[in-house]
DNA sequence: CTTATTGCAAATACTTTGCACCAGC
DNA sequence: GCTGGTGCAAAGTATTTGCAATAAG
């Protein structure tokens, strides 16, 4: 298990400490879960995938630990309108592409797009900075997403 | 009741027609609450609306109608993070100034935000259009969402 | 040693479904 | 008259919670 916490400062344990939480193994091998895989995983995925290896983990410490890391604003919690709920390590702390989401609302597929990007950059630190100043807000996770037809369903819909 | 099925073109009445659906009181009913709200309902703050108007119109219609209407691309659903789902016209149908929401993780307050739209907007064109030609993706709705913490929560925090 | 963390089982609550009846066209 | 729409009660299911046991510091 080469794999130690994120890429240089604080990293996963020193964000964990910071906030006076304490470091265990259920927590890092969550993270390192959501660290090691490019797919939007719900929670029982999570749990699934951490059982293989650590078995005494259970699935109310995988929510709870998900719902610490979305608080702490590392993870991402996304509804793609199937029921369950989705997790994606935020990008500065992931190594996959910053990118968003096409849900198509008929199979439920998920295409992550990465154009356009630098524009949506730009934007967000321009609204964010707005949005922060006027409201006082301090804003945490940003998410764009559409939705509609893919292309198999919207060829089938005629 | 001078409401009468939006603003020119097909109408409500025609977009469900259109889809091959019937026009029904309860139907009518429903959209002209979601069009008289300035707030983010609820599936079930919409059947209580209706409900003291047409106590037989029942939840479970409410929740078929909803899922209808998004369904259209009429309505955006929304998740703020408590449990229940939040309805809104898509701003095409809605008299309701286009805008965006600034969840607080906290305290669950949501903002309305107007400000940056124009660059929004700008943006989705541009993202949408080269998005359905590169993944033949029928675009039919798109949120943008930010969350953090409000003002209060952001001061009670220290 | 003190307090946060965890697993299990049970509870919660939103949303969906089965079915018989009713309304739109 | 057909077929889709609806209400009710019942079911479904992701997520949360209470509590006693355990591990972190």
């Amino acid at each position: 298990m080469p794999w130690r916490g994120g890429k240089g400062g604080p990293g996963w344990e020193g964000h964990f400490r910071g906030c006076g939480y304490r470091w265990t193994v259920s927590r890092e091998v969550i993270i390192e879960v959501l660290s090691s895989t490019r797919h939007h995983m719900s929670a029982e995925d999570i749990y699934h995938a951490v059982h293989k290896d650590y078995p005494a983990i259970g699935l109310t410490t995988v929510y709870r630990t998900l719902d610490l890391l979305v608080d702490m604003g590392l993870v991402l919690k996304f509804d793609f309108g199937d029921k369950r709920a989705r997790y994606e390590l935020a990008e500065e702390f992931s190594t996959k592409e910053h990118h968003h989401h096409l849900v198509c609302n008929r199979c439920g597929r998920v295409i992550d797009y990465t154009e356009f990007i630098d524009d949506e950059v730009e934007l967000f630190k321009k609204t964010e900075k707005g949005l922060s100043k006027k409201y006082g807000f301090q804003i945490k996770s940003r998410m764009i997403q559409f939705s509609g037809l893919c292309g198999n369903c919207n060829r089938e819909q005629k």
